[in-house]
DNA sequence: AATTATCATATTGTATACAAAAAAATTGAC
DNA sequence: GTCAATTTTTTTGTATACAATATGATAATT
């Protein structure tokens, strides 16, 4: 009871948007989306209002708001993005990072490692992320930061459907180790070059992100919620 | 007549603020500017909405939405993330330029220098940011497009006030060229690295930048209007 | 006099009512 | 049967009404 339903909406939607509960295009009908949160229209339509300015739904006067997942085309330039933050962050991270937090990746990473042979998906995800978080988060640039945060957010579900390739998992645990001891070297180039490959899409991970855009946004969830 | 009052609303608050038309910390009074745009609070209370997810404005739950003006940090941070973009274009675009890009990039270098000579502010201004968003869009990126506009959008009050010194814009308009140039021949290393250091804040260009924030926003207004 | 309690006022947040526009359905002509 | 025009229905956008919470003032108590 927050007195701010429309923020909770918000949050809510955004998060079955990302997790592909709705197809792409689909339209979010006002009274329906209401009555299912036991709300009147005026905070889901609040809510609309900050979805449509994160790009989650466009919203198309006098007709509604539609969801709009990314195409193609606008994933390789996400990433791409992604990949160039994360390595300006490590550049930056290089020169600060503390102790702590070089301990603190390390332990994610090794997480990441017992999760993979475990076969615990979730967990992986989760630790992963932790991972770059920790390097935003050392890049000492609070906007940056907040910038890679959105972005990671945003990518979250593509990523899944890439890292889900087995194969590539160990490899991914490599280049983890060798940020970190870029990281803890304060080699900011190499950090910065590791992170830029680690994150951008190229070779067999191309092909397999096009691979996964041919499913159903319910497909990639009930595979997400499968496991692997 | 859109039938989205409120999405010209926001528009309207957001160059409101960007301009400095409020206060830093100021409270945004949801009847005051319904009245004033005659209109009732729904519409500006969707546009809170958007302006709070920007950044502008900060909301508190049963308190109210204020406006949030960069500190100095902040703007910092943010000065330094541009700059990164703005690198990360001009590397993209070096290899993918046209020829007719090429030639708009010279134009608006030419109307920068002759309103300089001219003391005409307001063209110099324009011509630019011009000039940066036709990297931007070389860049072949159409997201890193979006997000540099978005934030050369956000940034451009506090870039004017640093602009305002007479003495860097002659150097201004020669990195211009160094930029043009190594665009031209596709040299992507050394336009991303001389469009970082054309953009980013060092030496006393931080100084003045510092300065400029001693000022209150309405101040700051009332010398971009008087046109430096 | 200072502090707390209580009350009045103002403001936010949500619900509902209404107007305008678009989508859908029905009717009519060919 | 198909297409166009008109009517009906939905749906969006805005205004207003109401409820809940916070703010400010006043009164009571120590």
């Amino acid at each position: 009871m927050n007195g701010r339903r429309a923020d909770l909406i918000a949050t809510e939607l955004e998060g079955m948007i990302l997790q592909g509960d709705f197809t792409n295009g689909e339209r979010l009908d006002e009274i329906k989306l209401a009555e299912k949160f036991e709300v009147s229209r005026t905070p889901v339509r609040e809510a609309f209002q900050k979805l449509s300015l994160s790009g989650l739904v466009e919203q198309i006067p006098r007709r509604g708001v539609f969801v709009r997942q990314p195409g193609p085309i606008e994933l390789i330039e996400m990433f791409e993005v992604m990949a160039e933050m994360e390595a300006f962050a490590g550049r930056l991270a290089a020169t600060r990072i503390s102790d702590i937090a070089l301990q603190d990746l390390r332990r994610a990473n090794a997480a990441c490692e017992a999760a993979t042979k475990a076969g615990d998906a979730a967990t992986y995800y989760l630790e992963n992320e932790l991972f770059h978080q920790i390097i935003y988060t050392q890049s000492g640039n609070a906007f940056l930061e907040g910038e890679a945060l959105r972005l990671q957010r945003r990518l979250e579900p593509f990523r899944r459907s890439q890292l889900r390739l087995r194969g590539r998992m160990p490899q991914s645990m490599a280049e983890h180790k060798l940020i970190v001891n870029a990281l803890a070297d304060g080699d900011a180039e190499t950090a910065a070059h590791v992170l830029r490959n680690h994150v951008a899409i190229q070779g067999e991970k191309f092909q397999h992100l096009m691979a996964s855009l041919r499913q159903t946004p319910q497909d990639q969830r009930r595979l997400s919620a499968a496991g692997g």
